[in-house]
RNA sequence: GGGCGCUUAGCUCAGUUGGGAGAGCAUCUGCCUUACAAGCAGGGGGUCACAGGUUCGAGCCCUGUAGUGCCCACCA
């Protein structure tokens, strides 16, 4: 075995083996009960994140481990065509030729748009390999690929034939630099400083004036109304009156509406039915007039001559400047204020009127609020639950469609005669109405959520029935971000139940997101982010595995801190060397045993490893994944390779010694066991070390994890062994207290009755733990020299002389203040057992433990006292 | 405005049905002991944000307060 794990040569080629091999794919064995994850698909030209490398590490856990436990695991992975985002780059990249995206045709921008994607897609996977992911490549989707795309086809069909899905002119968000609508869920709101402006409208017949506030002057020319609350005193006798729209000229109405808010501003709202959703609900309420003030690329309108070729910025300033020289304009005041913005490129979002389609959502949100509330989807942690009812509860419909060329086509057909709409899986030969033969596609395109909806099942080959998708369908984990359960999550519910009948998943896993080391989100602009590869570079995968796994609670934000990855990498180093001081040692092992030749240390972590085992299974099954993994590490550090090892050397250095081949047992099936359990978390180390050992599997993946037997259960010598570990640092703590160098040995001296077989049998390892030159076990304090130090214990007394080194007045004072120590122990067991309320209600258990302690600290105070007057009377 | 979290050692975080507070890093002391100095052994360090309540018993359950973060709504 080399003198350290070399990840760098070793991970690329472990796993091309295991890719090779065909491991990753599912067994589609019918008599196995299924497992499976749908990868969420990231953007297919997008580049590995922190986030993603969390989510793998979760997802190949739980794959990992579900394989090993024997069920038909399938992680199926993939890419999201992303329209709006691929369709920015290819224009971005088309304009560096120096070509606009006007300048090409539809068939030709899809062309390119190809090309591109070809070009620069499918980097994620490659680098999803580094992770180790051990997801079925073989049935790797895209969702603009023909499969996808037909499932996306039926779905709008059934939809659109079931009523659900219709063409209306709404108020949109319109993002005028991606020049498409976007529906709610991509929408952020950013503060931003700007200014109100407070203008005056003279009310018709009167020489009075209504104020009203806005932040946007240039949208007044397409103001129709004013708006005040119905319950306002101050202006309940104007409503039903006019006023006059300055600049224009214009008579408008004043009318009614619950919405204005009384104390804010001036109590007064102009309205602009075309430019804002809450005077677009008031404009239809209300009958007001609908004008467009600018176009869909920010250009206004010549409603004013003054106005004409400007955009709404330019505008903005020549409307104040306006209304300030004619007298409209009261004051400007500053003013932070909440602005939409384009959740891709953070443009200024525009409301704005137009002819869009629609999913109606109020019938399809009904079964799927249900589906969360009786418990079939869970979402872990539970809290999310509220995010998701809050969410459907208030859902608005959907709009879905875009006006990009990136995605599924609208398959709608308008005559270009009559207008009539046809919707159909192809272009209809003529005009059901008219008989025309002239059609037209709808140029639009579908959101790229519509496909992502349909991810569980599309992939596995619907509308379809295909083996796969009786297999795994419905799959068990998704695991996702808590940002996407409005755009996916709840996407994939409501078409789970209304497609096929049956819930997408049943447990959704929402981790947090993984933040800086200063808990700072990791993003481009302040040039916090950590790149998953450099850190696989420097450190390993398993290094940056084990440091996103250890300790997480799901739902939680973690930060991202360099120091975890060390302590991962250092914990693969120490697997490392520890299997190499087995390895060293399994000369002429064959796997054949005594069991009644095992030793207490052997069994002590045979059973330990036997209980973790369980615990682990417990942990895992539940989604204790940090749990699971500090379990692990706690194990394989602290007992088998601080303990263990250093127990079973002696006999391993002894050529006598008669039990050989049960430390070699013991030493590789505690080590092959621990890789196992640790496999899913840190692949590559335990694979590779697995391939050394003798008597294997041609790979650890395809092993079994390991499970609890009764055959390796001895709660009695894990007792034991515990004592005699509290006894060796006992005595490591005297000789640290008393500064005796490691090199200076001295007598141990057992006095006990019950323990003398154990210590004959653990005599090479206490002689060589505990800096011992001899080891004696008597009945009787007799012949022990009068200034031994002495550590006493339950049925146990240990004397260590050391002659000229002891000060017995120092002897005397540590004595005390173990003696002190019991005491307090003593009277605080002594108090609970007192509490008749404690004892006739507190479990059994504990109460059993209470007396257990009263009768060994009882003992242990004698036992001190005795050893303090011998002490005293020297 | 509505909702949901978080507050535990100097730092980053665990703490699984309520039963004597843990880890890693940092710090201090002693060790190059033939698996590992990326290591070994030992130590110090916490009225678990605050105030009440329930309970024999609260880091954990309930109420309130403060600080902090996120989500939803979007009021011109």
């Amino acid at each position: 075995m080399e003198s350290n794990f070399n990840f760098k040569e070793r991970e690329d080629k472990i796993y091309s083996n295991w890719e090779e091999k065909g491991y990753f794919k599912p067994s589609m064995d019918k008599s196995r009960e299924s497992y499976c994850i749908m990868m969420p698909p990231p953007n297919v030209t997008g580049k590995l994140h922190m986030g993603h490398a969390l989510d793998a590490a979760i997802q190949d856990f739980l794959i990992r481990y579900k394989r090993m436990k024997g069920f038909n695991t399938l992680w199926l992975p993939g890419t999201d065509h992303a329209a709006i985002s691929t369709e920015m780059k290819v224009v971005q990249s088309l304009r560096e030729q120096g070509i606009k995206k006007s300048d090409l045709t539809r068939e030709e921008f899809l062309e390119k748009a190809w090309v591109w994607t070809r070009l620069y897609g499918g980097t994620i996977q490659k680098q999803q390999r580094k992770l180790g992911c051990s997801c079925d490549w073989s049935r790797s989707r895209f969702t603009l690929d023909e499969g996808l795309s037909n499932a996306v086809q039926e779905v709008f069909l059934r939809l659109y034939n079931k009523g659900y899905i219709y063409k209306g002119k709404r108020m949109i968000n319109w993002c005028p630099n991606c020049k498409t609508s976007i529906s709610d869920a991509e929408v952020e709101y950013k503060e931003e400083a700007s200014h109100l402006w407070y203008i005056k409208y003279p009310i018709t017949g009167s020489d009075e004036y209504l104020t009203v506030a806005t932040t946007r002057p240039e949208t007044m020319l397409g103001d129709t109304g004013v708006a005040v609350n119905p319950k306002d005193d101050r202006f309940k006798h104007l409503i039903g009156k006019t006023c006059t729209l300055p600049l224009m000229n214009k008579e408008i109405p004043i009318v009614a509406d619950p919405f204005v808010e009384m104390e804010f501003g001036t109590g007064c709202v102009k309205l602009t039915p075309c430019h804002d959703p809450n005077d677009y609900q008031s404009g239809i309420k209300n009958n007001l007039e609908f004008v467009e003030v600018f176009t869909d690329d920010l250009m206004m309108h010549p409603l004013i001559p003054e106005v004409e070729g400007k955009t709404t910025m330019e505008a903005r300033d020549i409307i104040v400047d306006l209304l300030d020289k004619q007298g409209y304009l009261l004051k400007i005041e500053d003013y932070t204020h909440n602005v939409a913005k384009c959740e891709r490129c953070k443009t200024t979002i525009e409301p704005y009127i137009s002819d869009q389609w629609f999913v109606k959502m109020s019938e399809l949100a009904k079964p799927a609020i249900e589906c969360v509330r009786n418990g079939d989807t869970r979402f872990i942690p539970n809290k999310y639950d509220k995010t998701y009812f809050n969410w459907m509860e208030n859902i608005q419909d959907w709009c879905i469609s875009r006006q990009l060329y990136w995605g599924h086509r609208i398959p709608a057909y308008y005559c270009d005669n009559c207008g009539e709409i046809h919707v159909g899986a192809t272009m209809p030969e003529k005009c059901s109405k008219c008989g025309c033969e002239h059609l037209t596609q709808d140029p639009d395109t579908l959101d790229t959520w519509f496909s992502s909806a349909l991810w569980p099942f599309s992939t596995l080959g619907w509308p379809n029935e295909t083996e796969d998708l009786k297999t795994f369908y419905p799959t068990n984990t998704l695991v996702t971000g808590y940002e996407i359960i409005p755009l996916w999550v709840s996407r994939m519910i409501f078409s789970g139940l209304e497609y096929l009948g049956k819930k997408p998943f049943s447990d959704v896993i929402i981790h947090g997101m993984v933040r800086d080391d200063q808990g700072r989100k990791m993003s481009k602009t302040l040039g916090n982010g950590v790149d998953p590869l450099d850190v696989i570079a420097e450190y390993g995968t398993d290094a940056l595995r084990f440091s996103l796994i250890l300790g997480i609670t799901f739902g939680n934000d973690i930060r991202y801190i360099p120091a975890k990855v060390e302590q991962g990498s250092n914990f693969a180093n120490k697997l490392w060397n520890a299997s190499k001081f087995v390895l060293m040692n399994l000369e002429g092992f064959t796997g054949d045993y005594d069991k009644s030749k095992l030793c207490a240390e052997d069994k002590w972590i045979l059973s330990k490893t036997n209980t973790l085992a369980k615990e682990i299974t417990q942990n895992v099954d539940n989604y204790d994944l940090g749990v699971a993994c500090q379990r692990i590490y706690d194990f394989i550090w602290n007992e088998f390779c601080d303990w263990y090892i250093e127990l079973v050397k002696p006999r391993l250095y002894d050529e006598n010694c008669t039990t050989r081949a049960e430390a070699q047992f013991t030493l590789y099936t505690v080590l092959i066991n621990s890789l196992k359990m640790l496999h899913p978390i840190m692949p590559f180390v335990t694979e590779e070390i697995y391939k050394e050992l003798p008597n294997t599997e041609e790979s650890i993946m395809i092993t079994a994890f390991p499970e609890y037997t009764d055959e390796f259960a001895f709660e009695d010598e894990e007792a034991q062994i515990e004592m005699l570990k509290e006894l060796i640092v006992g005595i490591r703590n005297i000789r640290n207290n008393m500064n005796v160098h490691p090199s200076k040995k001295s007598e141990l001296i057992f006095v006990t009755t019950k323990y003398n077989d154990l210590i004959e049998e653990s005599k090479a390892f206490l002689e060589k733990l505990g800096f011992a030159n001899e080891i004696k076990i008597q009945d009787t304090k007799d012949g022990i020299d009068s200034n031994a130090i002495s550590i006493i214990a339950q049925d146990l007394e240990l004397y260590i002389p050391f002659n000229d080194l002891v000060d017995i007045a120092a002897e005397i004072e540590r004595l005390t203040k173990e003696k002190e120590t019991a005491q307090s122990e003593l009277k605080r067991a002594q108090g609970m057992l007192s509490n008749e309320k404690f004892v006739s209600k507190a479990p059994e258990k504990l109460i059993e433990g209470e007396k257990e302690k009263v009768t060994k600290y009882t003992e242990m105070i004698e036992k001190i006292d005795e050893r303090l007057n011998e002490l005293n009377n020297q």
